[in-house]
DNA sequence: TCAGTGACTGTTT
DNA sequence: AAAACAGCCACTG
């Protein structure tokens, strides 16, 4: 039995550079749909998981960067998903539809 | 042990 | 349409 954080690293380190995912898909992809609390839970504790996870490219369902106050600085989650090619507008994900990738379709 | 809080989301008023 | 409520689970005081 895999841990419900080793599940959610695995699933955000498989998210492709240049896209993003959300909470509520991930703990969807887990099985509890609910526990998206429990994937943002994790993923503040990602700092110092091994390997790193992109936590970076998780954000809420509207494409809110709703982390970007735990990240380190001010706007390093911003210059991180602008970094890979994705726009952000006022703290949120522009194309949000287009650059979002599903966890249950990779798997 | 109880109560409050949190990187959320879906349903009901 | 906007706001409130309710579930979810782990951690802290």
């Amino acid at each position: 039995m895999v841990s419900f954080a080793e599940k959610v690293y695995e699933v955000v380190r498989k998210i492709p550079k240049g896209k993003v995912s959300s909470y509520g898909a991930i703990a969807r992809c887990i099985g509890s749909g609910r526990s998206s609390r429990m994937v943002g839970w994790v993923l503040n504790h990602s700092g110092m998981a091994e390997p790193p996870v992109p936590a970076h490219r998780v954000v809420n369902r509207n494409g809110l960067l709703s982390g970007k106050h735990h990240f380190p600085g001010e706007n390093l989650m911003q210059s991180l998903l602008e970094n890979e090619g994705i726009k952000i507008n006022d703290n949120q994900v522009q194309d949000f539809d287009k650059v979002f990738w599903d966890p249950m379709q990779n798997l």
